[in-house]
DNA sequence: ATGTTGACGGTTG
DNA sequence: TCAACCGCCAACA
């Protein structure tokens, strides 16, 4: 069952930011929630990537690059089994980040190479400018 | 209003 | 080094 109610603001804020990760490079849970000013609230960047989940036939929201948030070591953490990770390791992989295998079978971006500037607070303020009100 | 749930991240032993 | 804890805080039941 797709939900189709619009997220709430927060969720908003995250999809907002992570839409604007170029491709080929990454950024962390903990960073997007510093960059839209919710400092600490690194859990609850991922839980609205899971969210997505439920959106993907919702075209306001299948378009969120969700592959290029990780943690902040480069450490896939999506949930879902094997076939999850190695299905975000593979996207990333397409866009042309480096992404290694570690020992325990878990994957890795090379983070040194590919992690994301980020935008800074000016920016921010004017992506999130009037959000709320709109889808 | 209150308790539970996490696609996190830093600390501890 | 590495696993186990534990604080974090918005959403949701």
């Amino acid at each position: 069952m797709p939900d189709r109610k619009p997220p709430a603001l927060f969720y908003q804020k995250v999809y907002a930011l992570v839409r604007r990760i170029p491709a080929g490079q990454v950024t962390s849970y903990g960073r997007v929630a510093e960059m839209i000013g919710h400092q600490g609230a690194a859990r609850q960047v991922g839980y609205a990537m899971s969210a997505l989940k439920n959106r993907q036939d919702d075209p306001d929201y299948a378009d969120v690059p969700w592959q290029r948030v990780v943690g902040h070591n480069g450490e896939i953490r999506i949930k879902g089994g094997a076939h999850s990770r190695s299905y975000q390791a593979e996207l990333l992989q397409q866009e042309g980040v480096t992404v290694r295998q570690a020992a325990d079978g878990g994957f890795v971006v090379e983070v040194e190479t590919h992690m994301w500037e980020g935008l800074l607070p000016h920016e921010v303020d004017r992506l999130l400018a009037g959000l709320s009100s709109g889808r």
